[in-house]
DNA sequence: CCGATTGCTGTTATGAAATAACATAACGCA
DNA sequence: TGCGTTATGTTATTTCATAACAGCAATCGG
């Protein structure tokens, strides 16, 4: 799946101001959404931004310590379901790994464009959903949450 | 995920005529294109067939010998691969499972409404992809594969 | 017919991803 | 302060998937 390729390190994370904003911006939202972004989750929150591209559980489990100690799995997933909960972070079904948003909507619906390349995703608004509603009410489904993610490669890597 | 509800067990699955014949289309397809139907991938493919809804790998491991003996994983992890490279079956990856597909046409994109209450699941055509390659176009992106799985309500659990 | 190459299978072992279950701590509030 | 609720800490386990290597069988050129 991910093919290696020379564009691997320029990976867009957040510098140190723009995720002092961010943090903020996400303590904000918890406010007004009567949540807490306790210790474990804004940590989590932290090193998804930081990172800019998808990570892997297990990859923010060993990072999760400042002083290089892991975190406990469930530490780690239950920040996440709440980040997911929040709309502060998404997963990605098809990697196994989870990656920061900064939309400012809880709950949107997501889609993906993914580099195989590099391993950078963009997220985008999924006009699609009509056309899956169309097909949905074809069937006589009712959809409830539409994943969407499309494999392909980056500007940078081709 | 998936809600308990009364409509389990109505499976949709093949009867045996329905299933020798759709055996005997893949083993046909397989001699077209240059490829052949081993007994592992043969009998994963009748167990996919035979259910009718999303299986996961383990049950397929377990239920993989006649006698009631299980495979070994990379016996079906195999059989499964191939059976997706020619498109005999899909990975439904919000789910970790995977799914018969009894469309003629090798390699093609699929898209999955899926019933969170019975774990039925219809595959559609996506005419998404027109939507999918203007948000990719418009970043640049080339894509080479999508994956779309819609979660919801099928007409039976409402 | 033989030997080499290639593709598939069998087997053991391990790695990677996620959750169950239960104990403890912090918070919000009567 | 004491109670219910929500979040965390911790241990263990389950679930999902692949690495690595040995053996076998079909195919093909000589």
């Amino acid at each position: 799946m991910k093919t290696s390729c020379a564009h691997d390190g320029e990976a867009a994370g957040l510098n140190k101001g723009e995720l002092a904003t961010a943090l903020a911006d996400a303590e904000a939202r918890c406010v007004t959404a009567e949540e807490r972004l306790t210790g474990p989750r804004r940590r989590v929150l932290e090193l998804l931004l930081a990172s800019g591209t998808p990570v892997k559980a297990y990859d923010l489990i060993a990072a999760f310590g400042t002083e290089g100690e892991a975190a406990k799995p469930p530490t780690v997933y239950r920040a996440l379901e709440f980040l997911e909960r929040l709309g502060f972070a998404h997963r990605l079904e098809s990697l196994n790994a989870y990656v920061a948003c900064r939309r400012s909507d809880e709950g949107h619906a997501a889609a993906f464009l993914i580099c195989d390349c590099c391993g950078a995703t963009e997220e985008f608004e999924p006009e699609v959903a009509s056309a899956v509603q169309r097909a949905a009410g074809a069937r006589d489904y009712v959809v409830e949450r539409v994943t969407l993610e499309a494999h392909g490669r980056c500007p940078a890597c081709r």
